[in-house]
DNA sequence: GGATGTTGATAACAGTGTTATCGACTCGTT
DNA sequence: AACGAGTCGATAACACTGTTATCAACATCC
């Protein structure tokens, strides 16, 4: 009697592997998720309450994405498709190396502006997850996105000539310690994590940069 | 009837500021709990569980530590001592810059050879914690050390005269960054994060070398 | 010795993820 | 049109979690 619902399409779903953006009510349930998480953080991530905010009840987040974990895994494609927008923002092609460390700000700039979405997607918990084809198609992408920056650095003379890949995961790795650690709160509290990010991608860069 | 358990001294507790091997008691706690942790992971640190294995019921974990994040607080404490032992181990002194890598070795074996206490240190959750001063100063020290290393080096020459404790934060970033994701999953799956730290290392130490 | 205070095992509370039940509802067939 | 089959989802239950209240047993102090 209360079901006011649209009738959600009659595929199939596999039950294990989360459709995503199928219907309607997948849709509201991850929004819902997605705003839950950004308004109140990880704990507010309850199956309940994402149903409620959902508007359905809490089987519907089992029908369609067999539980929580397929819900987060929906919240983390979503957030490394977005940190990899925020990258791929940064198309000037003028300096390449200028290009690099737009990238990192714009890496840092996501974390602070998502920092309960940031520490979903690098919080570790079960390390040992066996990372599904989607999320790491996503997250591929913005580790290529990396990649071509640095090939193109190299490849105008400006860096030497490595395994784009490998210096891609130096560069990611040099982007998340820093915001990793600030905040994990290591370290001094007043200190300013910006400065340091900013000087080791620099350091970094120059450590990579071509003989003369 | 089942209490065969020694008393504990009388001494008045805070109750809200953990003791923290004061008596055998919590000794046995924060051991169990770690053994728990080393065994089973993070999820398997629940406040039944822990008293059980120290021998006690729940509410001595609340008396003692007040609580589960108390006894966390103690693995904090343990672990970062630890990781700071780890990196104390490398006092070459022949050359500055190898001990710098010989630490940033240290690091990742300390990370590696305990998963489960590096997530617990550094696998966000709560990145807005108020760090205790107790954990401050353990995870200070650690910094320190990197630090002292670093100005070392900038002594002999080797590299160029910054901030060593904002260089050391730099050294952190880039010991933590391949560990945190590789922990995490991110990237390839068979990529050698082993060579990513080595390489991230080596061209940052490059990159902060002191003109000729 | 008796009053006082603390301790800690038991049980209860609120909340979690997950699963079972079972009515209501839709759809394909006759 | 009407029926039977099959699905969907709201409710309630289960086994947990962290935490708190209860209350008997105990050690201490006057």
């Amino acid at each position: 009697m209360t079901s006011a619902t649209a009738p959600p399409p009659r595929d199939g779903y596999g039950l294990g592997v989360a459709p995503r953006t199928v219907d309607a009510a997948s849709k509201a349930i991850l929004d819902a998720a997605g705003e839950l998480l950004a308004s109140e953080g990880i704990e507010a991530l309850t199956v309940r309450r994402i149903a409620a905010a959902a508007g359905g009840s809490t089987m519907n987040v089992y029908s369609r994405f067999g539980g929580k974990d397929g819900v987060i895994e929906g919240l983390l494609i979503d957030g490394f498709r977005r940190l990899g927008d925020a990258m791929e923002s940064t198309r000037t092609t003028s300096s390449p190396l200028a290009d690099l460390r737009r990238c990192a700000e714009k890496y840092r700039e996501f974390a602070l502006a998502n920092p309960t979405h940031y520490d979903l997607m690098f919080g570790s918990k079960k390390f040992e997850q066996p990372q599904t084809p989607a999320l790491g198609a996503v997250a591929a992408r913005a580790l290529n996105m990396l990649a071509d920056r640095l090939e193109r650095a190299m490849d105008a003379g400006l860096l030497q000539r490595r395994d784009p890949l490998l210096t891609a995961q130096m560069v990611w790795s040099a982007c998340h310690g820093p915001v990793s650690l600030e905040m994990r709160g290591v370290g001094p509290p007043g200190t300013g994590w910006q400065e340091v990010q900013r000087q080791l991608i620099a350091a970094l860069l120059n450590g990579l940069k071509a003989n003369k």
